[in-house]
DNA sequence: TAAAACCTGTGGGTAACAAATAGGTCAAGG
DNA sequence: CCTTGACCTATTTGTTACCCACAGGTTTTA
């Protein structure tokens, strides 16, 4: 398989899979003849693989790290497991973040509709922003 | 005031000031002795100001745009309140996201308690993530 | 046979900083 | 007076997972 066939088997871009194989998760051979990258069927089940853990929450390097496992022979899944577990709480702050963002943009929105705009001065630069009772902000909170 | 003490009068890094700095935000002048940033109190308001709409949810760039139409005399308002109007379903999506991911995960986790871990043969790799009912996924679902 | 579609490698862009480098400045203590 | 430590400057690099552009070679299709 070339390139784009690859991808649209498994329905990605060229570009995602020579970022792969850049990046050591997928190991295509040469054509002599021409130069080309020639997948194989592994190619495919690792390509899919990755899509699958990537819905899952794992980095490229994480996976990266699973394939070598594999490739060597050993079973990742302990690994994997353990990846995900560490990862899940994480996911769960994201969200309570991302709830609290949500729930700040809608109580300024509300509280917004019957305050006045305001030209902006020395001290003040957006009422709505600054006239506006701030929750105590959490580290990184951005989508 | 230098550098690192409008920092620690808004509670960041210098760098992030210096960052701010660069990309516009913040426009301090130039102590002709050496050389140094001189920020005055305006600058602090800005600052504070871009903390404030960082926690709304606004980049950089965004915030730029509004200090540039403050600058120019106009009401960024207006401005303020679409680009919230415009993020929230935004955001909106981006959690149901997230709390689709850590139920996969979940699901993951608590089905794979009691499957063999297996080594990799040719087919497959991990059977945790391969075995598994794997739901459609969406475009863009990293934390 | 010529255009369309594909391939290659390289380099740059994205967001919001953090960190490292290398060299200059300043205040206080010995 | 000198050193130390804290600070300043600008520039470069790294982070994540790709996307896009370029220039030039190849293969397929009409």
């Amino acid at each position: 398989m070339k390139v784009i066939e690859l991808a649209r088997s498994a329905g990605v871009t060229a570009e995602t899979v020579r970022h792969y194989t850049r990046e050591g998760l997928l190991h295509p051979e040469r054509d002599p003849h021409n130069g080309y990258q020639r997948y194989g069927e592994d190619s495919l089940t690792r390509l899919r693989f990755i899509q699958r853990a990537r819905t899952l929450g794992f980095s490229l390097r994480e996976i990266g790290e699973i394939l070598g496992h594999a490739d060597h022979g050993d079973s990742p899944c302990p690994m994997v497991r353990d990846l995900l577990a560490a990862r899940l709480p994480e996911i769960r702050q994201r969200i309570s973040e991302l709830e609290q963002l949500a729930a700040r943009m809608e109580s300024a929105l509300s509280n917004w509709a019957d305050m006045p705009d305001g030209a902006p001065d020395g001290n003040t630069i957006c009422q709505l922003i600054e006239h506006w009772n701030q929750p105590r902000q959490s580290k990184e909170e951005r989508s």
